[in-house]
DNA sequence: CCATAATATGACCAGTTGGTCACATGACCA
DNA sequence: TGGTCATGTGACCAACTGGTCATATTATGG
């Protein structure tokens, strides 16, 4: 966690220094992320930074915690789906909410993706617990879609919630990756035609 | 390329040099992967390794020459597919291929995929290339599946293949996120025993 | 106004990096 | 044998790394 110093910044200096971690982290993973050009980026002085944050890692743990929140937020700010969404409309529901939010972010979402997925495995506990909250989450929503019908029973739960979940990852990362090379951004969530058609099952 | 100095290297001192700049790559990524290391681990001198390579650009264009090469290899020393198998039944051999192929090879593959997937972009041409080659085998799939009457004339190649690409990685992140639990594929595919980002390729 | 505590600073550290270069070694041929 | 040329070598370079710490600045409150 950032020291309590950190905390006690204003907004908008925590916000600076937020924002150079992100475009740090994105730009050169983790390894290759520079303190020097993060405190340059936003202007403090190494010390200072030091004082804000134990160290390295503890800089990224708080990017974590950033798009934890900002994304929590975004969904509770997007109207809920209906109640009477089946487990498909609502899994595509949150696919699509997920992409507006990673169009609106996409700095912070490259951030941590490309740290999580190319080198997380190097860093212990915290990347297994993230991992772990998706999973279970989505086993949770197989379990009741089972029991309310719309899934066969005899469907293995932990792979269903494996094909969602890398089924998910890999629309985003497409549309993430295309986005960032062609450098437009609109806000809004019109997807290219042909990565919406996406929800087919196949053998 | 590498230079001549290389090439005219005894296999064995080549290999060697090779297989320590693939778990250099596949341990740290490109930025942070360290030349130093790779000649002290693979027993030349910092001044050899200038001479087999342009810089350290030069030595993962060779990785990826070997990933290519091999498998190529790979491919045509399995039994390729009866000429009867449609479209579909072949795009699933080629999966299950390819990732037999990524079992043989978990290292070249991991240390490839890293680099590409999470800082291909910065490296401009090469990584394009390399994603270009694999749409346009996909979208040649379609068209000829398209001539056989096995794919419906409206559907756009492009789509498809977009699919058929998204649709190989789902399939190789699931299988090796259940890895430790050797599931076995149909068709006697040995799981990888460990975790790594798999990227389907095809040659 | 001063004392104390919180925060800010950048010179400094040992260690690393990718890359160079003057020179040593050794193989081949005359 | 001596000469030539490809190959091998590691000390060396400037630039950087993550991290520390003594000191300077500021804020607080009595």
């Amino acid at each position: 966690m950032p020291k309590q110093t950190f905390l006690n910044l204003p907004e908008e200096k925590r916000m600076l220094i937020t924002r150079a971690a992100i475009d740090e982290f994105a730009e050169y993973g983790f390894e290759a992320a520079s303190i020097n050009r993060i405190v340059a980026e936003s202007g403090i002085s190494k010390g200072s930074f030091y004082q804000y944050f134990e160290d390295k890692m503890d800089v990224f743990r708080h990017l974590l915690d950033t798009l934890a929140e900002e994304k929590t937020q975004f969904f509770k700010d997007c109207h809920p789906p209906g109640k009477d969404l089946n487990i498909f409309g609502y899994f595509r529901w949150m696919i699509k909410t997920g992409l507006k939010f990673n169009s609106a972010n996409p700095k912070l979402v490259k951030a941590i993706a490309r740290v999580m997925l190319s080198e997380g495995y190097y860093y212990g506990q915290m990347f297994a617990d993230v991992r772990k909250r998706t999973m279970d989450a989505l086993i949770d929503l197989i379990r009741t879609a089972k029991q309310n019908g719309e899934i066969d029973a005899s469907v293995d739960e932990k792979t269903a919630a494996h094909v969602m979940d890398a089924w998910g990852n890999v629309i985003s990362n497409s549309i993430l990756d295309e986005g960032m090379q062609k450098r437009t951004w609109s806000g809004g969530c019109d997807l290219p035609k042909h990565k919406s058609i996406l929800m087919t099952c196949c053998p």
